[in-house]
DNA sequence: AATTTATATGCGCATATACGCATGTAGTTG
DNA sequence: CAACTACATGCGTATATGCGCATATAAATT
């Protein structure tokens, strides 16, 4: 439990084991790449199979089949086989909050960098 | 403002573009490495110079300047000059959320599975 | 059982990037 | 100005990974 405190430890925090870092930046990575992203924007409005995500994604039937197998494999997202189709859905809630935070700080990032051309 | 609202957009939210998809992954990509991590966690207990974290992360002095510099780019870190010595401190006040949901996300996975061998 | 549909995977290539080593640059001190 | 200190950067290499193409698997239909 204390292994994974990454921030505000206590006064000396006892230095995050190098196994947990590692685990950290490989979650960041999943979500490091545009077509994973698009696919998890996609799965937001709900789940879908994988021919809607094609569509939706406008990649390869094989590439998106395997960044689902990535985020799926990092519990990203969960997978239900019914019958001859597979639907994908958001397996974890963080990942909202997580584009939500990136995004609005990209956002006032932006913003401030078109504000020192303003003047 | 709403190029950016990559949750929850209203109903037939606008498809993000491509571009802004691009900035969010590059910006978690940022994130995706452990010796940047380390770092990031490292300057949690505010700001250091370079030597300072060269010697706690354990990397070599060219490695750990290049992923300062990486860090400062995306605007994560910020950079202060003082005489010889240059002090990283981090500029982004976002990523304390990010780390905190991501590493609390990761134990709650860990934990499930490790129930999941007890049964 | 053969065929069709929906999804997954093996393989090769091209690209990106982290690291080590050496060297460069800016600021300080003698 | 010469030497030193703190940091940055050019270059080559090794590794990782995304993509396209072809093919494999699994389930349904005839």
């Amino acid at each position: 439990m204390s292994t994974f405190c990454f921030v505000r430890g206590m006064p000396k925090s006892p230095a995050l084991s190098e196994a947990a870092i590692e685990l950290i930046a490989r979650r960041f990575s999943v979500l490091a790449e545009p077509m994973r992203l698009r696919l998890v924007h996609a799965l937001f409005q709900g789940e879908k199979n994988v021919n809607a995500l094609v569509e939706e994604t406008g990649g390869t039937q094989a590439n998106v089949s395997r960044h689902l197998q990535t985020l799926t494999q990092a519990h990203v997202l969960a997978r239900r086989k019914e019958g001859l189709q597979v639907f994908y859905s958001i397996a974890d809630p963080t990942i909202f909050k997580l584009c939500e935070l990136v995004c609005g700080s990209l956002e006032k990032q932006l913003t401030k960098q078109a504000e020192a051309f303003g003047r």
